[in-house]
DNA sequence: TGTACATCAGTGAACGCGCGTTCACTGATGTAC
DNA sequence: TGTACATCAGTGAACGCGCGTTCACTGATGTAC
């Protein structure tokens, strides 16, 4: 084992693969998805501009695996948000869910950029896991009667779209001010959000 | 004035302005934003590389030309399909609407990328004629007894998001095939619009 | 109608930069005996 | 417990590339007289 407090520059590394993909998000926050490279992110672990070869094929495949990452974080705050809302208020899940996803995209909207579009055909849509748990959500609502019957996939896409079109709006700065009216974001998101709930026509 | 025919390269381009524009979006359709570069623009419209300096300041005056373009396009795209709905019928107002917006998406989704964010602050939100296009759409259907009393700006913006939420997520091939069940995009994303109007809680 | 000249549009060489990727290499590690 | 050696992780020089931007320039245009 080398002497890391002796010479703290060790030749092996000990964990680059998931140094670079940490290295690759600050780089992403800071200076956002154009500048990411793997040269920086070398430079930013410390290591040779080469040595990330030893841990990804190629550019891609460090980015598909910094996509990788944001899924699962995604996942996890779903996952957290719905443990801490009233199990039967679907209303107040559904809106957990929503704003878990927003929350995420405000405070890393070059993660986001990264995990839908921007880059090639890198990224798949690994969202599987978070959508199905507003399926899931769905579902349970209308066995519970509180959400009217209907495909619960078709649902499901259509909140997405709404929280997923607010959260990039958002994180591009890409809403009027006057919409805005001086509400901060969450109070402003969660109202946008009662729209589907209670519909528009009548 | 040159003599075109005799010599088709005349040194003087006649509307370098708008060739370059068109170029760069060329460039933007077949190899997306990352390929997107001044020199590859100006060889694109047979000039050289240095030419566009004559009609913008930098890279970004290009790019904010560009996007620039694209809310004129999209905006005219809604009102024509605003104008090819029944005046009277609100739902198909509001959805004549999103598809446009959708379609849009589809045969551009880079131009789309261009205009929301991926590029810096390049990219005010100059989206605000189509977003009034919106509002007042909902506030006429309010008007008309069509729509739920409410802020129309409140609407519209929920509205937009779900929009281009879909938008955004289909042109990147982001929804899952299960989803989609065999439905061609048109039907798909109208269903998807649907919901909204009518809500989902009881 | 013809000419001088200011103005404007486009040229081409040159700059410095960071990038992705390859290659032959060297240093560190751990396992078999 | 000690040593040989295969394996693995990281190095540094080198490649060729396309980029944004600058500069002094030249060719074309149109206007004043």
């Amino acid at each position: 084992m080398p002497d890391q407090t002796a010479k703290d520059t060790p030749y092996h590394h000990g964990n680059l693969r998931q140094a670079l993909i940490e290295a690759g998000l600050e780089i992403l926050e800071q200076e956002g998805s154009r500048a990411l490279s793997l040269r920086k992110a070398a430079r930013k672990a410390g290591v040779s501009h080469t040595a990330p070869y030893r841990h990804f094929a190629n550019k891609e495949a460090l980015i598909a695996a910094i996509a990788e990452e944001g899924y699962r974080e995604l996942e996890a705050r779903m996952r957290q948000a719905l443990a801490a809302s009233p199990p039967d208020d679907y209303r107040s899940r559904l809106t957990a869910l929503g704003w878990a996803y927003i929350q995420f995209a405000l405070e890393h909207p070059h993660h986001l950029r990264v995990m839908f579009g921007d880059f090639p055909e890198t990224c798949q849509p690994d969202a599987g896991d978070s959508f199905t748990l507003l399926v899931q959500t769905i579902a349970a609502g209308q066995a519970a009667q509180a959400i009217v019957p209907g495909d619960p996939l078709q649902f499901a896409l259509s909140l997405w779209a709404t929280v997923h079109g607010l959260a990039t709006l958002l994180a591009e700065h890409k809403i009027p001010a006057i919409v805005l009216n001086g509400r901060n974001t969450e109070e402003f998101a969660k109202a946008c959000l009662q729209i589907p709930y209670d519909g528009l026509m009548r």
